[in-house]
RNA sequence: GGCGCUGUAGAACAGUGGUUAGUUCGGGGGGCUCUCAAUCCCCAAACAGGAGUUCAAUUCUCCUCGGCGCUACCA
């Protein structure tokens, strides 16, 4: 039996951030391509010259990197079955749109826009199908000739055979596509820059991609792109189209219902590898009921079996909660490199100027209750700056009423028997026996020692804080809550 | 309009010809003799509708309805 060496592809056209649709699609490919052993490519579908400028062309490149879907052949990196640019490939469709005139299975189409406007209204009016009415399907040699000579613009339309196609789809099943739905469709226009569906199937087929993992949109358009397949004498690949994600109103997400591109998140303080984990989850199961993985793990188990077959509303508080499973569990110290790299500004304004291993514990402390990145900055600083801040409004009624003041009042008295210094056992066990001097319930005892301590009444334990912050800074916290 | 895909709680996914239809997020409540978005427990919440096949259908078939996509000299 032949071995085929699997070939996927992503193939963006560089319009700037990616859409987090597009992204799932080429961590798809991504984790295909690994789970195979096979080849990931990269190809840019640049040919809206508009849109495609360096700029886009570097944010869509940052975000790739970023979720770090590394690919192993295509643009920037090379290859043998090259160019990786479609504005660069124009040679090559040319070549191919002659090699479909000179057979017959294509012909050169001279009705103007204003003809073909007027027939599909034709149609429209009489309540028929349009479908392209074959005006120059049979031209002789003769006029076609003497049209050209007279300088008339064309189209290209490829010969649609009276054959059914059956698209094998790996996610979907066999979908079946009678002849009689096709007209002869434009493969290339009157510019002679080929279409789409052209563009695609010559490069899909030059490039030798064995598995065209790629959004349901383009499902419909399958059987256009295998006729062409057909034409050509070349192999068809095998189709896998994975359902679009959709806006909680189950519209397409779009700019209007806020974040959709990768960078957006990433400037909001996700992780890559908890967007990945939450995107590759919209869409795909493992069949049981794990909902954690590691990029690693994800290539082991991931299949096109367990791709579904839905739309998937896209769930920012899903996403949210996974993030913030991560950031608790990552290392602090890439945590920090992160918040230098990315929140410059922010991090200079909350942390600057601070030895970074005061930054390092303040942010290990704190980790667990963020649930983006920037969260840290309100709750880190906290811990780090003198100057502490209360922001919400439970937390000041707290340290205001007057079983609070009581508290507080007792520990600048006893100061002194605080057990800085003398380890974890020391300070847990005095914290516990707080409540043996103190008459309070647990609750209105150590509350107010975190807001006066934290600044919030929710946050990290209040050993850890006594353990934390420098003894001078502990007493002067105290003494200023007392003025709350 | 035509064609195609699709339809399990508010959301994402499991699952089965006979089950108390499961998990996670979200919502509600409670425990953790300090809180919390952490953890544990509990509650509410779904098989779109209708026929057919069958002793039996959420599960198989068909229809209807709903959602989405394609129907371009867009990608």
């Amino acid at each position: 039996m032949e071995v085929t060496m699997v070939r996927v592809r992503y193939a963006p056209s560089p319009t700037g951030h990616i859409h987090v649709g597009n992204a799932r699609t080429a961590i798809f490919n991504y984790l295909y391509a690994r789970h195979e052993g096979g080849t990931f490519v990269m190809r840019l579908d640049d040919t809206d010259l508009e849109r495609s400028t360096e700029e886009n062309i570097d944010s869509m490149l940052d975000d790739i990197h970023w979720l770090g879907l590394e690919w192993d052949e295509g643009f920037l990196k090379g290859g043998n079955l090259g160019p990786y640019r479609e504005t660069e490939r124009k040679p090559l469709y040319d070549l191919y749109l002659q090699q479909l005139l000179d057979e017959d299975k294509a012909y050169r189409c001279f009705c103007t826009k204003d003809e073909l406007e007027a027939e599909r209204r034709r149609a429209e009016a009489e309540h028929r199908i349009y479908r392209y009415g074959g005006a120059c399907a049979h031209l002789s040699a003769e006029q076609v000739e003497q049209n050209i000579t007279q300088g008339k613009p064309y189209a290209i339309r490829l010969r649609i055979p009276e054959e059914d196609v059956i698209v094998h789809d790996l996610v979907r099943g066999d979908v079946q596509f009678k002849t009689e739905e096709f007209d002869d469709f434009v493969i290339a226009r009157q510019n002679g820059i080929p279409i789409y569906n052209f563009a695609t199937v010559i490069d899909d087929a030059l490039m030798e991609i064995t598995h065209i993992i790629r959004a349901e949109e383009h499902l419909s358009n399958t059987p256009r792109q295998v006729f062409i397949y057909r034409a050509l004498n070349f192999d068809v690949p095998q189709f896998a189209h994975v359902s679009l994600i959709l806006a909680p109103d189950h519209s397409k997400l779009s700019k209007r219902h806020g974040a959709v591109s990768v960078g957006e998140y990433r400037l909001e303080g996700y992780l890559p590898e908890a967007l990945i984990n939450y995107l590759v989850l919209l869409g795909w199961s493992p069949k049981d009921d794990r909902e954690f993985f590691t990029v690693d793990e994800l290539i082991k188990e991931f299949s096109l079996e367990g791709v579904g077959k839905s739309g998937a509303v896209f769930d920012k508080k899903k996403l949210t909660w996974m993030n913030h499973m991560y950031l608790g569990r990552k290392d602090a110290v890439a945590i920090l490199t992160i918040l230098k790299e990315d929140f410059a500004e922010q991090y200079a304004a909350a942390f600057g100027g601070l030895p970074e291993d005061k930054t390092l514990a303040a942010i290990n402390l704190t980790k667990g209750n963020a649930q983006v990145l920037p969260d840290l900055f309100a709750l880190a600083r906290n811990i780090v700056q003198p100057d502490i801040v209360i922001t919400d409004e439970k937390s000041q009624e707290v340290i205001a009423s007057p079983e609070a003041k009581q508290v507080v009042q007792y520990l600048v008295d006893h100061f002194d028997a605080i057990p800085f210094g003398q380890g974890n056992d020391a300070m847990s066990s005095w914290v516990e026996d707080l409540r043996n001097q103190i008459p309070l319930p647990a609750k209105k005892l150590y509350s107010p020692i975190r807001v006066a301590l934290f600044g919030s009444k929710d946050g990290p334990e209040i050993v850890k804080l006594f353990l934390m912050l420098e003894p001078a800074s502990i007493r002067e916290r105290l003494q200023k809550a007392l003025a709350l």
